[in-house]
DNA sequence: CTTGACCTTGGAGTCACTCCAAGGTGCTTA
DNA sequence: TAAGCACCTTGGAGTGACTCCAAGGTCAAG
């Protein structure tokens, strides 16, 4: 199988999959004698699982992981639960952030005929918004 | 006022400060004797609304474009709302698809001991995910 | 005159790709 | 045998919004 057919067969681009052998995440491929590069079946399998984990928002750390825990002789749900439940924790974060973010902005959106000066109020309300210290990220979820 | 103090007054780093004025989002500051970048009140307000504009998730193109109707001479809602009502869109878009995503991961999640195999279900289960195409993005948020 | 806090610039690193250019491979058709 | 074409190779640059660092300059206090 060369790297257009994998490609095909995973849905995603050449690009991706040179990518994900440069970063370490899907092992180097066999070469042919014209220095194409020629997959396999497991390598296949293997790349649908880390696009099925970059579908479900993991890094390429959390996938790492995973891939690690598969490999070892015994792949119990020991060493997977804590990795899925990280994930799952950094998913409810984002959400949650999101959610505060979605009233602050119905908030201010309902400012803009409230104000009788001669400029919109929204532009005010941001303006006028209490500024914290940023918080350090729980999440990799932008 | 120099950037240091600049950036104590807004919350944020010098070389946040700095790479602002080389994006444009911040006007070019002036310069001291030593060649020390010098501030007024103006810039903090600007780098205020800044940065609460980051802290409402948006972009630097959203910010540029909420800033240059604010100088218009006729800064009017009609200009504003447009560009928040796309941020808050982008917002709606992105906690759908975690709320998707969550409900994913636990259902993932309790598959851990439902197989009577030896490897852990999870890993099964998300091998068997069958992946679509990557859909195109339709936010900015992570 | 030295110390130390602050400032300057430029460049590299982050993450997970995406896009591109210049050139090589290999199969089909004329 | 040659040309054409689809596919492959590598390396490097760009994305967004920063963050971190090194090497050196400025300035006030002791």
């Amino acid at each position: 199988m060369k790297i257009g057919e994998l490609a095909v067969a995973a849905n995603c681009t050449t690009d991706t999959i040179r990518f994900y052998e440069k970063a370490g995440v899907l092992p180097k491929a066999d070469r042919t004698h014209g220095n194409y590069r020629s997959y396999g079946p497991a390598h296949l399998e293997r790349l649908r699982f880390i696009r099925n984990c970059r579908a479900l928002d993991m890094t390429h750390d959390e996938i790492r992981s995973l891939l690690q825990t598969m490999d070892a002789p015994s792949a119990g749900c020991d060493d997977v639960l804590p990795i899925l439940d990280a994930h799952i924790g950094h998913v409810e974060v984002r959400l949650q952030e999101l959610a505060a973010l979605k009233s602050q902005l119905l908030e201010l959106r309902s400012q803009c005929h409230n104000e009788a000066s001669g400029t919109c109020g929204i532009l005010t309300g941001i303006g006028a918004i209490q500024s914290e210290p940023v918080v350090e990220r729980q999440t990799h979820l932008g």
